[in-house]
DNA sequence: AATGCTGTACGTCAGTGAGG
DNA sequence: CCTCACTGACGTACAGCATT
């Protein structure tokens, strides 16, 4: 199992993820120059477009938080099903064992 | 050392079902 | 009908390993 450098990453690059770095032209990173410029007075419409704006960036922090959830939860999962899967090889070792057991038996008495 | 491959984690988009 | 959370699919970055 490979360790992969993403977590490490922020610590390597200051304190972004590298998901804010790649894209210059994300709408993360237009967002940003957008609340960073000194815009005083803003038309209606401007206004709008950064509530549209804003509200997107809520959706993307949501979905990603919830991506990262939904695949926790799976991995989870998936080492459930493979510790289920080592019982039940095991039980089924034993019983072939024991199946094996009562025939060697039978057959002693059979004679 | 350079390069290609593989595995892992991530963010985003699009589709879907549930609840208000 | 609308909104929200969840999840599969896709593309991307990166690390580690093998090969040249």
């Amino acid at each position: 199992m490979a360790v992969t450098g993403d977590e490490t990453e922020s610590a390597a690059t200051g304190d972004l993820p590298a998901y804010q770095l790649r894209s210059p032209n994300s709408s993360l990173a237009q967002s940003i120059v957008m609340a960073a410029s000194p815009g005083a007075m803003q038309s209606p419409s401007s206004q709008h477009a950064e509530e549209i704006t804003r509200k997107r960036e809520v959706r993307l922090m949501k979905n990603r938080e919830a991506a990262r959830e939904c695949r926790r939860k799976k991995k989870e999962y998936v080492k459930c099903l493979e510790n289920r899967v080592a019982v039940l090889e095991n039980q089924n070792k034993t019983l072939i064992e024991e199946l094996k057991a009562l025939k060697d038996i039978y057959c002693h008495k059979a004679e």
